[in-house]
DNA sequence: CTGTTATTGCAAATCATTTGCAATAAGCTT
DNA sequence: AAGCTTATTGCAAATGATTTGCAATAACAG
């Protein structure tokens, strides 16, 4: 399979773009990417190889490849107040954030394959993308909690 | 059981609060909110009832509203770029956004629940919100496609 | 009715993101 | 390898959404 570079840079040079030293630095943050990483994240880990990369490029190009399809913007908590980027089609993988400790948990659940089946029997409607965003509190804050309330 | 507005003043008072008129005309419109109302469609509306209540006046009744947890903040689309408010426990009501034509069509189901007690149960998490978006295409909108692909 | 102080409207400030522009560099053509 | 075209860059300024400082106003406790 190629490697995600490879896709990027095919993806780019189809649209008649080009691929940069800039845009490569990003793009193997992105697919390196153990967490998740949001546009000062990356500005500031994309600094360590160029000093001189700006905000606005990092911008840029995190536009480009949402266009392209390679990848899309989740939100961390329900209030979303953090947007970070991540690669499509790496596995559905929903995230659960704890609300005291800000912990992401992934997980993935047949159930939600099955709740677009539904909607489309009987909504008629055809579902092309679903964020599942869940929060509350992971298992080490809820002993934390039940300690508070003694 | 006690009307929004009783139940906002209450809250309201409670942490030291006052509630005035302006904040008695948007609790309002928010109780009989029969779709989505973003701080724009807030302002507007308010507008017919005080000429010259401020946007400024809507998102600090909002905010504190929200910090009273008397209302959540809720997105459109997975990209989440509209950002609506509406009444907390209004129903566990979620939403499906037509890609095309940005209609939002309603739904709420059972599996959401279920995937909410599979999570409790495998990963031990308290899930205290579920927040649901799903876009794709209407059935309207899914014709249309049809008829442009020919 | 009076006094205290939370709230308001306004304008200015802030924060995230986008954009105009001149300089640079990617990558096709030779 | 060198030249040419034009997409991309960095910078600074622009934009759009939301927040905030301040003096004036209005809630509501006494």
């Amino acid at each position: 399979m190629p490697s995600f570079l490879e896709q990027a840079s095919d993806a780019i040079r189809q649209s008649g773009g080009r691929m940069t030293g800039q845009r490569q630095i990003i793009v193997n943050l992105l697919e390196s990417a153990t967490g998740q990483l949001d546009v000062d994240d990356l500005h500031r880990l994309a600094r360590k190889q160029d000093q001189h990369i700006s905000l606005a490029t990092v911008y840029r190009t995190l536009n480009v490849l949402e266009d392209a399809g390679l990848i899309q913007p989740r939100y961390q908590s329900p209030e979303h107040e953090h947007k970070y980027y991540e690669r499509v089609g790496s596995g559905q993988v929903y995230h659960f954030t704890c609300r005291v400790c800000r912990k992401i948990i992934p997980f993935h659940s047949e159930l939600i394959q099955e709740l677009k089946h539904h909607l489309s029997k009987q909504l008629d409607l055809e579902v092309l993308n679903a964020c599942v965003c869940l929060d509350g509190l992971c298992p080490e804050c809820q002993k934390q909690q039940a300690q508070t309330d003694r």
